[in-house]
DNA sequence: CGCACCTTTGAATGAGATCAAAGATGGTGG
DNA sequence: CCACCATCTTTGATCTCATTCAAAGGTGCG
């Protein structure tokens, strides 16, 4: 989306969406702490990565979308740190981790782009951690549901139209650090406040600067590539 | 750490350590949302990152210790998203970010590790994410304990001995999520349960196998380079 | 059609925040 | 070298946001 790809570049890129491969809603693409060999694009459907503490809870990390590149973490540890889920019934182009280092060998201007995707990816988790460190249940719900809405909307949904929300209230505690209970009475305040509308697992944002202002939505200006070398 | 490298290797990264900057107490390395250009290497000193919430809360997302590379989201952002501070007095090696490009065209199997290395950053934060949403005061304020102690293990500092501790309580409650007042509790209980012992500014870890199991650690196994190209 | 699973709502409880004020501590300048 | 002032730590009292517990509706899948 950033950087104009040689045709080369293009081609290799190209080779990843070979195979692919479905899954049902609810099933587990990578698990946590055993020794994953794959990584994927996601080619539809949703997923999320999720941590189980000691304590038995969970923390939802992210959601991946359609295009997203889902398992980086097998890049630099043997065991996956996270476990990641479908959230929907999903298709995935599966690849082994040994052809991310030919992609860098070849086309080192490929791995610098996929550094610099990492490092956004990084950015976002710094954000979300001020979100659950420092702000209130309404922030963190409206900030959620504020992030899914730009993404769908950058996936090509319409403004104001209704977008599919598959998550159970239980999903979207443990990505916010909530009970479920609490999640359902602040989307309910949301609702009342005519920022959202919401209907049988989807939702329609009324406000969306309502909801970006109550969120504190900050959209982190277009991915820097002055820095990149030349393509091979 | 983790790799052999070439000796063209070697001289390109001490090219990295050329001249040394110093930095006083409190100072600001990298301002948020200014158009920053350079990135660091540590040479000496704490330092941390930060964001600033519109409610003017500050959340702390990381420290810096020496060795450490800062600034790496100037490669992604043209405005940087987050603070870097110096907690103590320190001395950094400033370089362009443009030298990163350069060193991932001439060496793409440094580009891999930086990559690795970003992603091994990007679990860290999943971690602390899990923390933050999901555990208790007391849990978070061991946490953080426990990984500075591990780090400055991994610095060389001799098990069971004092460590230096150059942070307010204030930045404590930053970094954790909680407010001063209430980490100042959590400490207290961990000194008069003999966790930890304290005196002006330092800290000694009493009893490291109950700190870690009272933080939740987890050993991340070590990181992966089997799939690295090879040298050029 | 029936059984999981999910959502919704109320009431009681609790962890951590807030407010306030009294000790420590240490860096600075005289 | 000492005194002072700013900053940090400590402690108590009170308040509040979110959790927990409980139970009654919905919804959709098999």
């Amino acid at each position: 989306m950033h950087v104009r790809l040689t045709a080369a570049e293009q081609a290799t890129l190209n080779g990843f969406e070979e195979q692919l491969r479905n899954y049902r809603r609810g099933a587990v693409v990578i698990p946590e702490q055993e020794n994953a060999r794959e990584l994927f694009v996601v080619g539809a459907g949703w997923l999320h990565s999720s941590v189980v503490l000691g304590n038995g809870s969970r923390q939802i990390t992210r959601f991946h979308f359609p295009g997203d590149l889902v398992g980086l973490p097998l890049l630099a540890f043997r065991d996956s740190p996270e476990t990641v889920t479908a959230v929907t019934d999903a298709a995935l182009y599966p690849f082994g981790r040994e052809r991310i280092g030919a992609l860098i060998a070849e086309h080192p201007r490929l791995g610098a782009v996929l550094l610099a995707h990492s490092i956004a990816e990084r950015v976002t988790f710094a954000d979300r951690l001020a979100l659950l460190g420092r702000t209130p249940a309404r922030t963190r719900v409206a900030a959620l549901l504020c992030e899914i809405y730009m993404r769908m909307r950058r996936l090509g949904i319409p403004a104001g139209g209704p977008i599919a929300l598959p998550l159970t209230q239980e999903d979207i505690g443990d990505a916010t650090g909530l009970t479920a209970v609490h999640v359902n009475r602040m989307m309910r305040v949301l609702v009342e406040e005519r920022v959202i509308e919401r209907r049988a697992g989807t939702i329609r944002v009324l406000d969306e600067a309502r909801l970006c202002a109550e969120a504190g939505f900050v959209d982190r200006s277009p991915v820097e590539t002055g820095w990149l070398p030349r393509p091979r």
